[in-house]
DNA sequence: CAATAGTCGATCGAAATAATCGTCTACTCT
DNA sequence: AGAGTAGACGATTATTTCGATCGACTATTG
């Protein structure tokens, strides 16, 4: 599972990607509409921040706002850099490459070949799916409902 | 990232499938060979009886063995049995499905989406997986790298 | 019956997670 | 320049989960 942080990380990156021309949101407006706790959104908006996905500006009209364009900030980037790399064993991670204790041989650990497998699997997706393409998904899932609920 | 506990299971039931024709192994026994702290085994080999994956067989020549043949036993029910739902988000899993608090409507989250197609294809690939294939994919590794230290 | 071996409840510390407080500092607009 | 706005940050706390261990109990088999 997602931490909280990630997935109020996600939610947050969602708002911001909705606002036009990148226009600085608050922080207690995106807290407000994300429902997320404003202390603990301003540890993860700053931890974004120093990840180079958001900049944030002071002083009256300031806010938060994306440092990248929607299309350019994608799942894989952005839930490695809040919960650490994606692996099931530590041991198929490229960036924190642990050899798992537990693994007597990594060479000829078999779970070490499924797992990098799935890991693959995994990132072929959420590597390549941004913030765009999320915004555009939702707005087909609205309007297949609306056509839904019309139907009935 | 596994928890310890759910790669000291897939470690034990590695090393019983490797026993002949099902022979019972001590707790202890398992726990040497798995270097897995023998208290903690217990509670595992214990939460895997109770899932019928394992049985086992007190008294003098007793001890845990598989209770069905290593083909039968795949990698996604171990860990779903251990660790519980695979879903980066719970709203994605069919056992357990909790709509994910944050998220106001479950229809229309892109998320959700994004994220069914990842439990999809891991699963894909853990479901099919069993712990016979491990062992054949065990031995291929031990082959290739034998060939691979005769080469250079 | 006695030795063996699994069962189970209770517990404990450490770590990760989730959340909050108060203060400080930088910026912008008037 | 100065007031007020808004983010930055260190410290702290609560809650939960994880990993591990102890000791007593029970069932089985030779």
């Amino acid at each position: 599972m997602l931490s909280k942080k990630t997935k109020y990380a996600l939610g947050a990156l969602r708002i911001l990607a909705r606002q036009p021309n990148g226009a600085p949101m608050l922080i207690s407006d995106i807290a407000k509409e994300g429902d997320i706790p404003k202390k603990f959104l301003e540890l993860i908006l700053l931890e974004l921040k120093k990840n180079h996905i958001l900049d944030s500006k002071k002083g009256q009209g300031g806010g938060y706002f994306l440092k990248l364009a929607p299309d350019k900030i994608n799942l894989g980037q952005v839930i490695r850099q809040l919960s650490g790399p994606m692996g099931m064993v530590s041991c198929v991670n490229k960036e924190g490459h642990l050899p798992c204790e537990e693994c007597a041989d990594e060479d000829t650990c078999p779970l070490r070949e499924v797992m990098a497998e799935v890991l693959a699997t995994t990132c072929a997706i959420l590597d390549h799916e941004t913030l765009a393409d999320l915004t555009t998904r939702e707005e087909r899932l609205q309007q297949a409902k609306r056509d839904y609920m019309f139907h009935i």
